[in-house]
DNA sequence: CGCCGTCTTGAAGACTTTCAAACGAAGTGG
DNA sequence: CCACTTCGTTTGAAAGTCTTCAAGACGGCG
């Protein structure tokens, strides 16, 4: 069985990896509370965050932490669904996912949607708007979600905090430009086979380094999302998931992905048109 | 008749557009001194460069242009073909391109070359090292070029100056990262043509950006690199640019470029194949 | 002038999209 | 509780597009 709610647990905890999706009893915890906005206005802040290590207060101590804490606007829930910024809307804040996953979507003139990125806990999002003091692409929730505010005007305030937060958004910034280099690597194959089989391996990772399963997950993502993510039709999404799935490599139940040989779906990669 | 030599003008200056690669006798200068690496030894720096306003000293008056002047470790000439930085090279400089144009491209482990960006004069390339540590792709000179390095030790140590570097810096990664997701955009377009179509659109925006025609200029790239970088073969390529031709929206004549038609070009980007 | 690399063009085959139909899960209303 | 709709997904067949293989054209250079 394999809940769809969004869970902040503590996964890096060593022994086998938690299958991403699956929530256990004992992992809940009392909700915070939720005025009608969504915003959040009791929390354990940085300091109690599981994203601590990976987020812009990585490398400082737990007193420092409360400082890089004051660097946050707001925190806030977001539902399935719910966008948490908008093309056009202003430059004000970046975005530190700490629960559940997003998409960032540009619209075309004629309303059509183009997915242009997945985005998980622990990834910061939003950078798009700093050289262009407005955001250019929707960013939308898969599921059920919680992010922090991070204001860009106290971050550039010189607090010993503050340049701590700047060095550690300059290092995200940087992994973003290398993530989205390798997505132009992707898409660059030509055979859909071969995107579909690297997306899956992309999302393994993903998974595998904020300590799931890298062999089972569950997509929060459509199939319609995924086509227009790799620049394919869903149809040839679908295709390319039952010829995986017809050769043994994975194995699909619905959104529920299950990944039986690592190697060969990483030899599927290898484009084996062009030159 | 259009040359190929590289040449550091003042395109921006008024009345009519300058053509790329067309160079004027009058605008050539006395070379730098140029011992055998490349190295450039004497030069008028930041405050004598016509990118000043472009980048790393963007908004410092001529005074602390000087200071600005200090991040920057060392001016370096590349041939066409030179390879600037290497994947796995150490993280130590970025590089502003002050004259000419590059590419990046990333080697996968059968040897085979992919086109991940095309870089022109004002841009600063090396952001994918920062949070590697190292580079993870190969920087080539697409014709001779002249670049500046800019130290990241010196651009952290927290001077007046190395803050206004650090802002703009941040700004040009935000830059980066929407190129990037422009270019995600663009391969996702499923049919070569509007792929084309908009590659050669964006040429043309990069080079009214620097005070050049729009439509009528020189690229520096291959065949095969333009394939490579849309995802396609050069034979694709070739089709979709005579395709073009043919429709008289273009005209080409090796790589000199002329757009006869850009609204009907425009056009030609909006895929007609997918929903 | 002839060689070489780059580019263009043609034809056949491979792959993807399109259109159409069917399936399963989830939710609604009787 | 079951029929019924809806939505997301899967599958099939035909049409369209791209790649592959092959040959020819063009320009630069010795």
């Amino acid at each position: 069985m394999i809940s769809t709610h969004a869970e902040e647990g503590a996964p890096l905890a060593g022994g086998g990896a938690r299958l991403h999706g699956v929530v256990s009893l004992r992992e809940r915890r009392a909700e915070y509370v939720l005025p009608r906005n969504g915003l959040i206005t009791s929390d354990p802040g940085c300091p109690g965050c599981n994203q601590r290590d990976r987020c812009v207060g990585a490398g400082s101590s737990p007193e420092d932490l409360a400082q890089v804490d004051r660097i946050i606007g707001h925190r806030r829930r977001l539902e399935r669904g719910e966008v948490l910024f908008r093309t056009r809307d202003p430059c004000e804040f970046l975005y530190a996912i700490r629960v559940g996953s997003l998409k960032s979507v540009q619209i075309s003139e004629d309303g059509r949607e183009q997915v242009i990125g997945f985005h998980m806990a622990g990834e910061i999002i939003g950078f798009d708007a700093i050289a262009a003091k407005a955001h250019t692409c929707n960013a939308v929730a898969l599921e059920d979600s919680k992010v922090c505010a991070i204001s860009l005007k106290r971050a550039g305030e010189g607090s010993a905090a503050a340049q701590l937060v700047q060095r550690n958004l300059s290092r995200a910034m940087s992994q973003e430009i290398t993530r989205e280099q390798r997505m132009i690597v992707l898409l660059s194959y030509s055979l859909a086979l071969s995107r579909v089989a690297s997306f899956l391996l992309s999302m393994s990772n993903n998974f595998e380094a904020r300590g799931y399963s890298r062999s089972e997950f569950l997509l929060r993502m459509s199939r319609a999302e995924i086509g227009s993510f790799l620049g394919m039709t869903i149809e040839t999404v679908s295709r390319s998931l039952s010829e995986l799935a017809r050769e043994g490599i994975i194995e699909t139940d619905q959104r529920h992905l299950r990944i039986l040989d690592m190697e060969r779906l990483r030899k599927k990669t290898r484009r084996i048109a062009m030159i």
